[in-house]
RNA sequence: GCGGGAAUAGCUCAGUUGGUAGAGCACAACCUUGCCAAGGUUGGGGUCGCGGGUUCGAGUCCCGUUUCCCGCUCCA
């Protein structure tokens, strides 16, 4: 189904009503582009980075944890380019009302096309120029003096790259190999927008794996490989993912390859990254020791050379992927002989907030008594939750639009049997299962 | 930052030429039913984004501001 304009809009509602994200500082009106997960948005949200951090550093032996810190020292930022290349002076014309980098100016005049607004160059008054810097800025220490300005980092890679040796050395790693993140990063972007999509304090996974070089080429086929079956096995819809590799013209100052995986968002947003791998080369670490003085080099004893290592980068937007799941689940079904579909969200099992939700059918018959006891059995190993409230169907439906994958139930037959009811959220199959084996029911499942 | 539009209950929205705010859904309690929403009774919830102004009186008119949407601009 196309994907239509409006299921951006309900999704913002529905993250709202059911407590998956909420707009920051509502109260007082909200900050610009900026979110709070809510209880079942983090979940989500925690699931998500709990199954990349898994695929990334425990299914390995060749890839290492890392939490820098979001601080950093401000030298940090002269050497990735950030300082420099995050300032953009800017003019506005006040009478064509364009905006226009003012190092980009051939003349003094306004550089607004003829075609958009005929006979008006002469006309243009064009105001000071003013920087923009991408960069959030604050002062480390009581003192607000320029000695002390840091800045929040726009990118977690660099608290990796500087911690290169550290990590090699004190976790005996031989190249390749590779180093994770998740953390916040921050950057002022002059138009933020689209829900949680770009906003101004996000949150990336980042993963730099250091190579020889000479080899990177084919590593950065590899994790290219690597990254796409990542999305597929979080549910992403093959058909509204598509991978785009850049041309030499596209390519970023740094990079000698760069891989996009873009998601199809719907409606106005179409097509947007949600990840980028990139083959940076030496970039990163030869800058660091050229700003820093230090030496980032790895010594290859087996060889018996020395070799500041290749990075391939692979960067993911937690929250983007987030949005992506919501987007990709987000569906409303038609129910013969009823004015109102249901609203589902179709979450793969292993990303759903709430994994099964336990019903009792009525209040009678000691079925909450039972209900609530399988609940504290399996919560132990899952997240669940309990409902007694208002019908059965109701019920069902609001796990449906949360993304609960199993509903069961508890009625007037469980007490004789000890069997209760388990429904599928997707293809509502009930299957009556024993209460003792629910546990390995849920896990076999789920995996 | 510029231009246009918008902001009223948790959600979606009404609200007349200015006269002390409504609906549906949701939520809570009790009763009823019992395997796919909408049964009955009752109830909680809004200083109408925020701040000024005009007026006897402002959700409504005016100004400012914040946030959101669309279009520019920008995007290492």
């Amino acid at each position: 189904m196309a994907p239509t304009p409006d299921v951006m809009d309900k999704l913002v509602s529905l993250c709202k009503r059911r407590g998956f994200i909420f707009q920051s500082s509502e109260i007082y009106g909200g900050t610009g582009s900026v979110w709070d997960y809510g209880p079942l948005g983090v979940a989500l949200k925690k699931n998500i980075k709990e199954d990349w951090w898994n695929a990334m550093t425990r299914a390995r032996d060749d890839i290492e944890g890392l939490d820098a810190a979001i601080l950093m020292h401000p030298r940090t930022w002269e050497a990735s380019g950030h300082v420099a290349g995050f300032v953009d002076p800017l003019v506005d014309c006040r009478t064509c009302k364009g905006r226009f980098r003012a190092d980009k100016l051939e003349d003094a005049r306004c550089p607004q096309k003829p075609s958009k607004q005929p006979g008006q160059h002469d006309a243009c008054a064009l105001t000071e120029a003013r920087n923009f810097n991408l960069m959030f800025k604050t002062y480390m220490g009581a003192l607000e003096e320029s000695a002390s300005i840091v800045y929040l980092r726009p990118e977690t890679a660099q608290g990796i790259f500087v911690n290169f040796l550290n990590v090699q050395q004190s976790m005996r790693q031989k190249v390749p190999f590779g180093i994770a993140q998740i953390g916040k990063a921050f950057r002022n972007e002059i138009t933020p927008g689209n829900f949680i999509f770009r906003t101004r304090e996000f949150e990336q996974m980042e993963m730099q794996f250091f190579v020889e070089p000479g080899t990177d080429m084919e590593w950065f086929e590899t994790w290219k490989a690597a990254r796409m079956e990542w999305h597929y096995s979080l549910g992403l819809a093959p058909e509204r993912l598509k991978f785009h590799q850049h041309t030499a013209g596209e390519l970023a100052h740094y990079a000698r390859a760069a891989f996009d995986v873009t998601f199809d968002f719907g409606g106005t947003l179409g097509f947007q990254e949600i990840e980028g791998v990139h083959n940076r080369g030496d970039f990163d670490l030869s800058q660091h020791q050229q700003f820093s003085g230090k030496k980032l080099e790895y010594f290859d004893q087996q060889a018996n050379k020395r070799y500041v290592p290749y990075v391939i980068e692979t960067s993911v937007g937690a929250d983007r992927v987030t949005l992506a799941a919501l987007v990709n689940a987000y569906r409303e079904e038609s129910v013969e002989g009823e004015d109102e579909g249901r609203v589902v969200l179709g979450l793969s099992a292993k990303i759903a907030p709430i994994k099964a939700a336990i019903f009792p059918l009525t209040k009678k018959d000691g079925q909450p008594e039972i209900a609530r006891k399988i609940v504290s059995d399996l919560r132990k190993s899952f997240a669940v939750d309990y409902d007694e409230t208002g019908s059965i169907g109701k019920r069902y439906r609001r796990q449906d639009e949360v993304g609960t994958p199993f509903c069961i139930t508890v009625d007037t037959e469980t007490g004789a049997s000890g069997s209760v009811t388990v429904r599928d959220r997707d293809t509502l199959a009930q299957d009556r299962v024993d209460m003792t084996q629910l546990n390995g029911y849920l896990a076999t499942k789920l995996a």
